[in-house]
DNA sequence: CCTCATGATGAGGTAACCTCAGCATTACCC
DNA sequence: GGGTAATGCTGAGGTTACCTCATCATGAGG
């Protein structure tokens, strides 16, 4: 039983964002991280401390949500608040050194797990993957 | 602000799964479906009358959770609960008759919408990519 | 027939989002 | 420079889409 039920280009599309999805998912259960809360540690390791509305626009979502990602990383110790000097209302979130620890070891992880999931294409499928998933993003 | 925070050629594939589920939802707007009731109901019309526990073998869901989906769709009359002849233990999901209709109307209405979204590409590309897709589904 | 497996579902939980209201602070405008 | 509006964060509470575990009816095998 089971199997596969295929019709459009999208359903193959989300097949494959199915087993991407659950890779992804596994390669982060050593640092007990959600894949939410992995993407904002990213995005903090990349452009520094940030504002937490910030980062919601980053991650594309409600500020208040920002809020919740971030109590969950300030859970583990992976970020700290400390206060905007520019600005009495506001917070910045700031990676802490476990943080930039464990988030170079993520993005090492999923950078090995990619290379794993794409690896099954040759090169050359692969540039023309890259190119094409390119296209429909930016269109 | 705002914008392209890119690295792998996962990110790559989640921001185009992104704009394609945005994409999708709107499209099921008219229809007052939920993504996982039109999956469901799509099943459904492709394989006729099932039973909860095997609409969830496809939907890669747990059974409890096709009761749920299965719930949705009978409150909005798009499909019906019957016994299931052989087994007394069992409930047979079928489509209604509006069911097969909005079905259908679903059905085509995602294929325009995909359309509309991989009709970015020239068709050598679409091709290519349907083609790089399965591979990397069936791996 | 007695035991164990199976099918559906009630009860209750969780994760990741959301909106709305409230509080502090800052910015604007007359 | 004082009143009003905008901004930044977060508490409270809701939604959605899943999950597990327990229960109850039925079925199947010794």
């Amino acid at each position: 039983m089971s199997g596969s039920d295929e019709e459009s280009p999208a359903e193959t599309f989300w097949a494959v964002a199915r087993r991407l999805r659950h890779q992804t998912k596994r390669a982060l259960e050593p640092w007990e991280v959600s894949p939410g809360q992995a993407r904002a540690l990213g995005v903090l390791l990349r452009h520094g401390a940030l504002r937490p509305g910030t980062l919601a626009e980053h991650l594309h979502i409600a500020p208040r949500s920002a809020t919740e990602v971030v109590d969950g990383l300030q859970e583990r110790g992976l970020v700290e608040r400390r206060p905007d000097p520019g600005d009495r209302r506001a917070t910045l979130v700031a990676p802490t050194a476990e943080g930039e620890r464990v988030g170079a070891a993520i993005r090492a992880a999923r950078a090995t797990e990619a290379e794993r999931f794409f690896g099954a294409l040759d090169p050359g499928d692969r540039a023309e993957l890259t190119r094409i998933l390119r296209r429909l993003r930016d269109e």
